[in-house]
DNA sequence: CCCGGAACCTGAAGGC
DNA sequence: TGCCTTCAGGTTCCGG
């Protein structure tokens, strides 16, 4: 499930094999992806663009291409994006080709992944909350999210609309490392538990992209590798399994209609 | 406005 | 062994 540093992670290896380089050829074989407009304009606005850099804002990797173009591209849950793989990718949904003959491939196993063409990316991005790694993203911004809301803080983590990029493994990441227990409603929460959140939300995001990204499903290095971030996960996907802190077994509930893994005991309801 | 639930998809895993 | 059901979760949409 690509979140934020895995994103980041894509971003970070595409761009140096992208940026500079002219789009030659697009090869769709499923045009669900292709979003907003008919799949010939998708390939005729792409083609003979040359590309400019390579972005990130939540979830969502923009592909900045000349003539104000801009590809828009989101994974969803099971969609990555591979440099040249030597094998035939199964699930392979589109191809990317450019001038130096290199090739990016898109898989996607479950169709969920969605593509854009825009001039102005605010038409698609423009919703998304504030970027957690950036300096607006204080511990006052995260008070004031949390501050009138009954909802589990959790839900409120995983609002993309409110915070941008964190996604349901990082979530539990940042509400265990902060002893935070996931369905505590947001409004409760106290003045240093924000502050600890706020720092908790950081670190978990900046070690997953320092590790290259968490591996649990289906996600994967654009070089076909994996990242290492899911092996020191305490909680996410870890149920039956010890806490790193006290040893109690990791318990799993569902909060929001999503898998919620944490330390009952590190993390007691209150 | 706020919140919860269904839908979108399909391979993997578990039950019988 | 094999069929059937359930599960996974990012986002959008709908209803209360």
């Amino acid at each position: 499930m690509p979140e934020l540093p895995e994103v980041e992670t894509i971003k970070n290896a595409l761009k140096p094999h992208l940026t500079g380089r002219t789009i030659t050829g697009v090869r769709v074989f499923d045009t669900r992806p292709v979003q907003s407009v008919h799949v010939d304009e998708f390939c005729c606005r792409l083609i003979g663009r040359k590309i400019l850099g390579l972005d990130r804002r939540g979830k969502y990797l923009m592909i900045q291409l000349s003539g104000g173009e801009n590809l828009v591209i989101h994974l969803r849950m099971t969609g990555a994006l591979l440099w040249n793989p030597v094998e035939a990718e199964p699930f392979t949904r589109m191809e990317f080709f450019v001038d130096n003959g290199g090739r990016m491939v898109y898989t996607d196993v479950r169709r969920f992944g969605t593509m854009y063409i825009v001039q102005d990316t605010k038409d698609i991005l423009g919703k998304l909350g504030t970027e957690p790694l950036n300096a607006q993203f204080t511990p006052q911004y995260l008070t004031q999210l949390l501050k009138s809301r009954e909802t589990p803080v959790k839900s409120v983590l995983l609002n993309q609309e409110l915070i941008a990029g964190i996604g349901n493994m990082y979530a539990d990441e940042a509400l265990f490392h902060a002893k935070i227990h996931p369905l505590r409603p947001a409004c409760s929460l106290t003045q240093a538990e924000i502050t600890t959140l706020h720092k908790s939300i950081r670190h978990v995001l900046n070690k997953g992209i320092s590790k290259l990204g968490a591996s649990i499903r289906n996600y994967r290095h654009p070089d076909g590798g994996q990242g290492s971030a899911h092996k020191e996960f305490a909680v996410a996907h870890r149920e039956n399994e010890p806490c790193p802190i006290c040893k109690t077994p990791v318990e799993r509930i569902v909060v929001g209609q999503r898998g919620t893994y944490f330390c009952p005991k590190c993390q007691a309801a209150k």
